[in-house]
RNA sequence: GCGCCGUUGGUGAAGUGGUUAACACGCUGGUUUGUGGCACCAGUAUGCAAGAGUUCGAUCCUCUUACGACGCC
């Protein structure tokens, strides 16, 4: 069960605050979700979530499926109870992975829907829609993603074109088989950055009225920022107000403003626990690279001010000494404080709204954040 | 003391009488957007123990010195 309210929406830019009620607590929007592809935020446990702010996480449909298998979890009593997280999941629906994970390799997709060989043992596997909802009504995730198609952003139209009709197609057969009364059901958004085909896909997809709304194919390989925010813009529009809206996939700080400032409600995105495993954090000032060598002795927190728990205990020297002898901890403290990081963006953007300071705020954002690509990638 | 072998970047090392000295690690930067879990990309010795010689040309050949390993008395 999803609900969402619509508590106010902003006069100069298409930004909303609002709330949704789910299985488990209302929380507010923007809100940024992190990612537990496995039933995991890497390295981090419940209570450091919670200490973060995170409300909604991910899990992926496809990876669980895998391992330990959809049975296996129902079985333990859940998604919820399995992996001890009592706030509301939301499960991808395998869509993506068909897309990312068979770049280098073989994959079939056709109309009944997308065989491929498992990551892990190069078993040949049939995903379909039916069976990727069925799936994750067993998961009991609080919220289902439809099964679509995600095509590259170097698709030509006619693709693209093909490729939403049978995104609408597979979006309703799940929904048939949806059967779930605690999970909530979602449709999904496609089009690349031609306006008619996200037209056509956002009109199409709200007639078979799901619970709430995402736009994807905005995080593929070679996604410009421009088409990016041309996919938002272009999709919007015919988005109810009375539903959620879900970009999937961004991510950037620069870019959660962006798509909040064009009526986006909610996010995930794996980039603030994957650079941390890397050595990067998120900071007002732009991202920070702990393998940098300026940072060896500086006992300065990751960012100043920061309330989460890594900046209150830990200073830049030790991390950068973590981070370079490949330390576990290290990647743990940076995701603690990335998560941290688009939490309080989020929150910061909802005062923002409340306050009808939205576009004061991006230019406030702006004027610290330096990202280094901003321009390259225009 | 004699004999023999060796000395290449921060490290382990490959290599050739002739345009930019392989590779790996480290180091220094960068990338990462619905996560195939620790990945990817780039840069990093104007120099091959020191000196002298042979040669059109030497890190590679010769000699001397220094240092090191091994063997013998």
């Amino acid at each position: 069960m999803i609900k969402y309210e619509l508590i106010k929406k902003d006069n100069e830019t298409n930004a909303r605050y609002g709330k949704i009620e789910t299985n488990y607590g209302t929380y507010e929007t923007p809100m940024f979700m992190p990612v537990g592809t496995r039933a995991t935020v890497k390295s981090l446990t419940k209570e450091e979530l919670i200490d973060a702010h995170s409300g909604i996480i991910l899990a992926n449909t496809y990876h669980l499926w895998l391992r330990p298998g959809e049975d296996v979890i129902a079985r333990c009593g859940g998604l919820h109870k399995f992996m001890n997280y009592d706030r509301p999941i939301l499960t991808d629906s395998g869509g993506f992975q068909v897309f990312s994970l068979a770049k280098n390799k073989e994959k079939d997709i056709s109309e009944e829907g997308v065989i491929f060989k498992s990551h892990i043992d190069g078993k040949k596997l049939l995903l379909t829609p039916e069976k990727s909802i069925e799936i994750q009504n067993k998961l009991d995730s609080d919220i289902a993603m439809s099964f679509d198609e995600c095509p590259p952003a170097s698709a030509s139209y006619e693709y693209l074109k093909n490729s939403v009709l049978r995104t609408l197609r597979w979006a309703l057969r799940g929904k048939k088989v949806h059967n779930n009364p605690r999970q909530a059901l979602f449709g999904i958004v496609q089009g690349g950055a031609y306006e008619d085909l996200r037209k056509l896909s956002a009109a199409k997809t709200v007639e078979m009225d799901f619970d709430g709304y995402s736009i994807g194919g905005v995080a593929n390989d070679g996604e410009s920022k421009e088409d990016m925010y041309k996919a938002i813009d272009y999709s919007i529009p015919y988005l109810p107000d009375d539903k959620v809206r879900y970009l999937m996939g961004i991510g950037e700080p620069v870019d959660i403003i962006e798509a909040v400032i064009r009526g986006v409600d909610i996010f995930d995105c794996v980039l603030p626990t994957r650079i941390a495993r890397h050595g990067q954090a998120f900071t007002r000032y732009g991202k920070i690279n702990f393998h940098n060598a300026k940072y060896k002795e500086d006992l300065s927190p990751v960012e100043e001010g920061c309330d989460c728990y890594t900046c209150k205990n830990y200073s830049k020297a030790y991390i950068r000494h973590l981070i370079t002898t490949e330390e576990m901890l290290g990647g743990r403290l940076l995701s603690i404080h990335n998560i941290r990081f688009l939490t309080r963006l989020t929150e910061e953007l909802r005062d923002a709204i409340k306050e009808g300071k939205v576009l004061e705020y991006k230019e406030n954002f702006l004027k610290n954040y330096k990202e280094k690509n901003l321009i390259d990638k225009k």
